[in-house]
RNA sequence: GGAGGCUUAGCUCAGUUGGGAGAGCAUCUGCCUUACAAGCAGAGGGUCACAGGUUCGAGUCCUGUAGCCUCCACCA
């Protein structure tokens, strides 16, 4: 027997295990439809976060349905290297010990790199285990991997051999802190307070004299030209003259180039080539130097004279300072600009003139584009919109820079000739390999990521599993990585296996906090899964997230309700509770016959909620699923249902209450496995303790529905309507629940069970004939009366009389209005006319009925 | 500068193809009724931001306005 309250731990602990060791989860049963999904692989750098806990509920949701379904489920697990996050972190634990990477060298520090993501991985399990993830361990992947790392190599060279990989000297994002070049979406632009300086500048062999503004003094030492617009009146006839840079001396030439906006700031602009990608433009254009003045760590190099070794923020002090000695200082303004961070470190970003590995993205993405027109060959985004996101982004791509100055990763494939320095870029290395020298650098994270759903199948080698499993039916992941993961995934799917990775991708948000602010380390507004699941149980928090998430929209955490998940969850084990009490040694479960109102009632609300579950499941719309079944749940099955049972459960009558156990076994059957892909543990804990003989609710399947015919179930809406009217009556007149009134029915008969029902229910002794004065309340297809002196006084009942004829009146009028528009009754559907009609009906009975009734009272 | 989104009950938010607005929490009233007081029964509370339009009919589709948010790009 359960107990009376639900407890999440007794029912979670020890389940995962079983399942795990039973193999439930293994995929390969090659008699059904293959379905696979491919996790969004963590990165091994700490533990998972709320938004990683929502991100795995609704795939495992989505994967424990689609099994029930009756498809062969894949659902692949695994994990990121996360180059320059994992470096970072094994750095930091190599400085607590006192030594840095520089110390142990590249071989010893790979090593501590791989203890930690043993380490990292284990946790990652850990957490996995705890929130119940279907996955198939047994096909478990790392990007780091042989196989993986095999296919990065390939997917490189075949890139460079097509030319779509190229090496290139360019202004890249510099991250000084992790000394490496980033991409473009590794860099978060954010508003910050900053300074405008104006400095004055000499012209060389003249009095005269311009000013030219700058947020960055720092790079002066790397400038090379003052640039001004040709035809700007003002300043074009400075072009060919020289002058002089005031932070170092140098003679600087004036030329001129379009890039400069008229009229814009001083309209003169300094340039630094190496530091500035529009910079870089002009001095291509003009064959100008690009010397560089930071070294790698964000320190001025010699460039900067004797500010050398000065850290760049330092520099620009002093540089102003210099300035200001000078007088040449104009002014300093107040501004709030936009700058780039890295999304790693979050140190300010140098863009930085340097030697780099791109991939030519703009045929790739074309490719993609193409195929998103057509619907057979498109992702299919959920919600759609992201459909543009995605394609806007496609369309204005610029080259991917792949190349990292890190340890930690996949090894760009090319070795360089010792002495002629020609590049050899194959898949194995130079058989003569004494006279090479393989490049120094790893690929992006993301270069490895983006072929996460077919290198894990296998590929480039022509697996069973990729042939079966590839391309992937959905993805389920975040809008923040979109440009990150899903368009680059698309991009490499579509090159080299000439598919879509995945057939639809669900598009999910933030967790935020209650407040709704980003959860962030400094705000220390983060909630720990963890603390929430001992709390409450993993299926809580999963139903919690799984039904208050829409689809492409953030989510606020809420600890009411999760409580209230909490609750419901409770309700539902009460309701097995109830059920398996009232089972006797004599009774065994029976397909249920259904032959009375009550039953066809209770099936016919089931049917229709089993057909709006998996609807909804089909569109991923989790929320508005879960929603329905939980209120189905809650106030058809618990509510209504199981409380008309209670007249049969108790009566002498052991057939009849074996009846009414097989209905309410076969309903809780079906509820349970519906609910299954919410709240997987304790269904299992509930479908066990249903059927004591079954081995586990993994290997039951989705409830289908018996169609009955329900117009014999309309009786019991009119029963609902009877009980609701009489507990409406008591509690308007403060009469207590327990004390019992006379009630007489015009217009439809009620056979003895249901009687007793509203005995039951709402305390009614339903009699013939009432000798007395009555009140009547018009209800469906007829009326029921209550003894008057046992409700309320003559006045009062005039009054709400005279209320509810005004209304009633207003509705007629209305309907009759509806029903004179002649659009109306052409245009809308016929179902609707006939609605209409049928509540016409209705006013005008109810009013007559009330109408009597007034003048009887008069 | 470009794109997208939001505005619905006191609060947080749902509302699939257009056919008379819902949930959770909060509030008020009454209940230990043989599962559940973390519960039960009832009640109150919304010109669905505003203004137009399409339609027989608009929270839902279109246009505009206001406020807020997000992403992308970016000029010294």
């Amino acid at each position: 027997m359960l107990e009376t309250k639900y407890d999440a731990k007794k029912v979670e602990d020890g389940k995962y295990q079983k399942w795990i060791e039973k193999g439930y989860f293994n995929s390969g049963d090659l008699s059904k439809s293959p379905y696979c999904m491919v996790i969004p692989p963590p990165n091994v750098t700490g533990k998972l976060h709320i938004g990683h806990t929502l991100d795995n509920a609704l795939q495992d949701s989505i994967i424990l349905y689609k099994r029930m379904r009756g498809y062969d489920c894949l659902w692949l697990p695994g994990m990121d290297h996360a180059g320059i996050a994992t470096q970072a972190k094994v750095d930091a634990r190599l400085k607590q010990e006192g030594i840095s990477r520089y110390d142990i060298g590249r071989e010893a520090f790979l090593q501590k790199a791989w203890e930690w993501k043993d380490e990292y991985s284990n946790f990652i399990r850990k957490q996995w285990a705890k929130t119940g993830l279907s996955v198939d361990y047994r096909k478990e992947r790392f990007t780091l991997d042989e196989g993986l790392s095999k296919a990065v190599s390939k997917v490189f060279v075949d890139y460079y051999k097509e030319g779509l990989i190229y090496q290139g000297k360019r202004v890249i994002n510099w991250d000084p802190q992790a000394k490496t070049a980033l991409s473009n979406v590794e860099v978060i632009h954010k508003e910050v307070k900053g300074k405008m300086y104006y400095f004055r500048y000499k012209v060389v062999d003249s009095d005269e004299t311009f000013d030219v503004a700058t947020t960055r003094p720092e790079t002066m030492y790397g400038d090379v030209c003052v640039v001004v617009h040709p035809k700007d009146e003002k300043l074009n006839h400075l072009i060919g003259k020289k002058c002089i840079n005031p932070a170092n001396g140098d003679i600087l030439p004036i030329i001129g180039d379009e890039y400069i906006e008229i009229g814009f700031g001083t309209g003169a602009m300094k340039c630094t080539p190496a530091h500035d990608p529009n910079d870089y433009q002009i001095a291509l254009r003009h064959s100008l130097d690009m010397p560089i003045c930071m070294n790698e760590d964000g320190t001025m190099n010699e460039l900067a004279g004797d500010l050398k070794g000065l850290d760049r923020y330092e520099a620009r002090e002093k540089t102003v300072e210099k300035i200001k000695e000078l007088g040449q200082l104009v002014k300093i303004e107040d501004i709030i600009h936009n700058v780039g961070f890295s999304e790693r470190t979050d140190v300010m970003v140098e863009p930085y003139l340097s030697k780099q590995w791109f991939v030519k993205m703009k045929p790739l993405a074309d490719d993609v584009l193409k195929a998103q027109e057509n619907p057979n060959t498109k992702i299919n985004f959920y919600p759609a919109r992201f459909e543009k996101t995605f394609a806007s982004w496609l369309e204005n791509i610029e080259d991917w820079c792949i190349s990292r100055q890190l340890w930690w990763g996949h090894r760009i494939p090319v070795w360089y000739h010792k002495e002629t320095g020609e590049i050899y870029c194959e898949y194995n290395p130079p058989k003569d390999i004494e006279n090479y020298i393989q490049d120094e650098d790893v690929l992006d994270t993301w270069f490895s990521s983006a072929l996460w759903p077919f290198t894990t199948l296998g590929w480039p080698e022509e697996t069973e599993d990729l042939k079966r499993y590839y391309p992937t039916n959905c993805l389920v992941t975040g809008y923040d990585i979109i440009f990150f993961w899903v368009a680059r995934m698309a991009v490499s799917a579509r090159h080299f296996t000439n598919s879509v990775p995945f057939k639809d991708c669900l598009i999910h948000g933030l967790v935020r906090d209650e407040q709704g602010r980003k959860m962030s380390k400094t705000l220390g507004n983060g909630i720990d899964p963890i603390d929430v699941i001992d709390k409450y149980g993993y299926d809580s928090l999963r139903l919690f997230l799984t039904t208050n998430a829409t689809p492409g929209y953030d989510l606020n955490y809420s600890n009411e309700k999760v409580e209230a998940s909490w609750n419901f969850i409770n309700k539902l084990w009460n309701a097995t509770r109830f059920v398996l009490m009232n089972i006797d040694d004599e009774y065994k479960y029976n397909e249920p016959t259904i032959d009375n109102e009550i039953d066809h009632w209770i099936i016919s609300k089931l049917d229709y909620i089993i057909d709006q579950t998996t609807t909804n499941l089909d569109r991923y719309e989790l929320g508005i699923a879960g929603n329905e079944l939980m209120n189905f749940i809650w106030n058809d099955f618990c509510s209504s249902y199981i409380e008309f049972t209670k007249a049969t459960l108790t009566s002498d009558n052991k057939e009849e209450k074996h009846k009414t156990l097989n209905t309410l076994i076969y309903v809780l059957d079906a509820i349970v496995k519906l609910l299954h892909p919410f709240i997987p543990f304790v269904t299992e804990e509930l479908y066990q303790a249903i059927h004591g003989d079954k081995e586990s609710i993994c290997l039951a399947s989705w409830p289908t529905k018996k169609s009955f015919d329900l117009t014999k179930a309309k009786q019991i809406d009119i029963l609902l309507e009877i009980i609701k009217t009489t507990r409406e009556i008591k509690t308007e007149n403060n009469i207590k629940p327990s004390k019992e009134l006379v009630l007489m029915i015009e217009g439809f008969n009620i056979n003895e069970n249901e009687i007793s029902i509203l005995n039951k229910m709402c305390k009614l002794n339903v009699v013939k004939e009432i000798n007395d004065e009555t009140i009547v309340r018009p209800i469906s297809n007829g009326k029921i009366y209550f003894k008057m002196s046992e409700v309320v006084n003559k006045e009062e009942e005039l009054q709400k009389l005279e209320k509810e004829l005004q209304r009633l009146e207003a509705e007629i009028k209305r309907s009759t209005s509806v029903l004179a528009n002649k659009g109306f009754v052409e245009k809308a559907p016929k179902e609707k006319v006939e609605e209409e009609k049928n509540k016409l009906i209705n006013y005008q009975n109810s009013y007559d009925t009330l109408m009597k009734k007034k003048k009887e009272f008069i």
